[in-house]
DNA sequence: GGTAAGATCAGC
DNA sequence: CTGATCTTACCA
């Protein structure tokens, strides 16, 4: 169970990400998940990113260094949770989409009261962030040390062959398989 | 200064 | 399928 290091994220967000499956994100409260689905965004090459045209003081995040979390409000109510990646200023980034709880399920539970059952606990970004409690206050955590959020590898190792497809919600750049996830899981979000 | 779209979710 | 809800970024 140790967190990942720093240069688990100092790399592409496309290589990055299908090697965050597997890992846990947790909580210093005894929360966490198995993460299960994901998608990459890679900054000025990539037109679905938020990073695309440069930084702003919204994405100022992205451009920091690697390991620490882009969290953005989206939708007038929806937090979404971001490991940055790369070297800083490339604002690339990996989205965690969904994920299957593992412990810490009461405070899931309390943190969202509209889930109709654990399944849906951490199926979806948005749903994943309000399980953890990430909001606003957590934008440049570190998830590498001396903040209450990090990425665990407990030693299950990532799927030998990812699913991969298209990613979720997006409009420009839409065709890019930068979505992956664990096949056949039923926590993934679709 | 106005506006359109948004890396979504829940309920009908 | 649609409404909720509001911030950000882009354009005039």
């Amino acid at each position: 169970m140790t967190p990942l290091p720093r240069s688990f994220y100092d790399r592409d967000p496309r290589v990055v990400a299908p090697e965050l499956l597997g890992k846990l994100l947790a909580r210093d409260d005894g929360r966490s998940a198995r993460i299960v689905e994901v998608e990459a965004y890679a900054g000025a090459e990539d037109a679905a990113a938020h990073s695309y045209r440069g930084p702003t003081p919204r994405t100022a995040v992205m451009f920091g260094p690697p390991g620490h979390l882009y969290v953005y409000f989206t939708y007038g109510m929806h937090w979404c949770a971001n490991a940055v990646c790369g070297p800083a200023g490339e604002g690339w980034g990996v989205l965690l989409r969904a994920a299957e709880p593992v412990a810490g399920l009461e405070a899931m539970r309390a943190a969202r009261p509209a889930a109709r059952s654990d399944r849906d606990l951490c199926r979806g970004p948005a749903r994943l962030a309000q399980a953890f409690d990430i909001d606003g206050t957590h934008g440049g955590a570190d998830l590498v040390e001396g903040s209450p959020l990090r990425i665990l590898d407990d030693g299950t190792p990532p799927p030998a062959t990812p699913a991969a497809g298209p990613r979720i919600g997006i409009s420009r750049a839409a065709e890019a398989p930068w979505r992956w996830w664990i096949p056949g899981n039923r926590f993934v979000s679709r």
